[in-house]
RNA sequence: GGCGCUAUCGUCUAGGGGUUAGGACGGAAGAUUCUCAAUCUUCAAACCCGGGUUCGAUUCCCGGUAGCGCUACCA
């Protein structure tokens, strides 16, 4: 068989951040896309540092995106750093030059950046460089005179340049609208599309799956590719994330939304804010949204890609935790929270509990984690949502929460008072407690809701709360009865 | 300015020459339960504008508009 369709068969991809902030979500998602692409095909990830720019670069960025990365708990099979692959570029940059087909450029940087920048369409050139003789461009290379190595765009006849992307259809675009963009800088060391392609074609990357934002730098890559003889890898653009505004998600203008790690310090589960950036920009076509990770490999293909850009609703001034992200990626991780073993969550709940300071037995735990399963949004949630079960005393609440529908103090505290005598006999088990309690209202000629009001307030200092017999079977009798009884001094 | 990409409910999206334009989140109302949550039911909510092609366009083509991207010796 021809190498295409081994290719096809093995694809290698690539995730390339550079190392310039924290793990934006929007590279979370290329990250994730391009995972989803490789697993279901059966292919390789490789993980590159694109870190050519040192200027930008910063060993606390790349330590953050590993952060991220981890977090996220995919994993790759091969990390390289552009950094240590210097020669390579510059190796396959004068390759490029000794072809012809590309030229140094002995203009100062940043020289005539007033002219580039506006007015008269697009800037090609500076003028004098490109038509340079070669022996004079190595005489005054030899006297140590910094230059830039430009590629000589092939402009000459009218030529069009072309590739077909998975996502956007085929592109063209006239050479005439292409400028000789740098490919080594003064300073020897490459530029992003030269380290870019470079690598790309070294690593035998077979599908570049990148954000929207380099569907036109393609072009260039596809001059670079075929210039230093290599066929170009297949192409699919992401449509981009931007933000409520429209704008794109930068952590200047919207904060923390937009770094991975808020999702995870806000007690997203990992899996369920995979879920949602693959349903921005991406469909399943059949109406699935709540799914596994190994439902998203199983049924993602590049012709499910959108091609416009997806809004991430967050709201921007945001009063609680729950109300800074987006309300479906909310959604879907309480639906995740709700498919979880019950040991499961329980795991990942110990963590956030005892990180807040409570000392918290596994066991117990597990015996909490049912009852507010379906009463959380968040992994965090459990501290306010659980809170009675973890602290010892009750924040104060005003006495009148204790009285119940249509009644009164003296209806409280009667209550109480003959909770207190029928719990102190009872055995502390859902039915047992059931028909005690019922019993009881019974007797006193109260409704079911009027009875237990009191009782819940008293033991968990607030009236929504999760069913009351699994409660005070969790609490416990000695506990309850402490609260009951502090409770009625407050009538 | 030049070049390119995009346009369906508030948001994410399905669909496609003839449909009551589908789903989800969020919102509203109701049912259910010892409260809350969960669950269930119901409701409101969209094809950017103009021209063409066509018996018929939201769908195809062109133009406009808007948004976004690129236009660096950043990536």
């Amino acid at each position: 068989m021809p190498e295409s369709s081994s290719i096809s068969l093995n694809p290698r991809v690539r995730f390339a951040p550079s190392p310039t902030g924290f793990l934006h979500v929007g590279s979370a998602r290329t990250f994730i896309f391009n995972w989803l692409y490789a697993r279901h095909n059966h292919g390789t990830v490789i993980l590159r540092l694109d870190d050519t720019d040192v200027e930008r670069n910063t060993q606390a960025s790349v330590e953050s995106i590993f952060e991220g990365l981890k977090w996220l708990n995919l994993g790759w099979d091969e990390v390289y750093k552009q950094s240590e692959r210097i020669e390579l570029h510059r190796k396959t940059a004068w390759a490029i030059f000794e072809k012809g087909l590309a030229y140094r450029d002995f203009t100062p940087a940043h020289a005539g950046e007033a002219e580039k920048s506006g007015a008269q369409g697009t800037w090609l050139f500076n003028p004098g460089a490109r038509e340079m003789p070669r022996q004079e461009s190595d005489r005054r290379a030899a006297t140590g005179e910094p230059f830039a190595l430009r590629f000589r765009v092939p402009r000459e006849l009218g030529q069009m340049v072309r590739f077909i992307d998975a996502v956007y259809g085929e592109q063209i675009k006239a050479a005439d609208d292409i400028e000789d963009f740098a490919l080594l800088r003064s300073d020897a060391m490459p530029t992003y599309h030269l380290a870019s392609c470079a690598d790309d074609a070294d690593l035998h990357i077979s599908q570049i799956i990148r954000g929207q934002d380099h569907l036109t730098n393609t072009f260039k890559h596809v001059l670079i590719f075929e210039a230093a003889g290599f066929v170009p890898p297949q192409f699919a653009h992401l449509p981009l994330l931007v933000a409520p505004d429209g704008t794109k998600l930068s952590k200047r203008r919207h904060g923390p939304v937009v770094s991975v790690t808020t999702y995870r310090d806000a007690g997203f589960l990992p899996e369920a804010f995979i879920n949602f950036l693959c349903l921005l920009g991406w469909s399943p076509k059949n109406d699935r949204e709540n799914m596994s990770l190994r439902e998203l490999r199983d049924a993602f293909s590049l012709e499910g890609i959108n091609r416009s850009n997806a809004v991430v609703n967050f709201k921007e001034p945001a009063a609680t935790a729950e109300e800074m992200f987006d309300p479906k990626a909310v959604w879907l991780n309480s639906e995740q929270i709700r498919g979880l073993a019950v040991e499961d969550l329980s795991a990942r709940l110990l963590p956030i509990v005892r990180g807040a300071g409570f000392d918290i037995s596994a066991e117990k735990m597990l015996r909490i984690t049912p009852l507010i399963r379906e009463r959380i949004k968040l992994l965090n949630d459990v501290l306010t949502a659980a809170d009675f079960f973890l602290v010892k005393d009750l924040a104060p609440y005003h006495p009148a929460e204790l009285i119940p529908q249509k009644g009164d103090a003296a209806m409280a505290l009667k209550v109480l008072t003959k909770a207190r005598q029928v719990l102190a006999t009872v055995e502390f088990k859902h039915d047992p407690l059931d028909h005690a309690l019922r019993a009881a209202a019974q007797e006193m000629g109260l409704k079911a809701g009027q009875m237990f009001q009191p009782i819940r307030v008293a033991v968990c200092g607030r009236k929504n709360a999760p069913p009351l017999f699994e409660t005070l079977e969790v609490l416990g009798k000695d506990t309850v009865l402490r609260r009951i009884e502090d409770a009625a001094q407050k009538i």
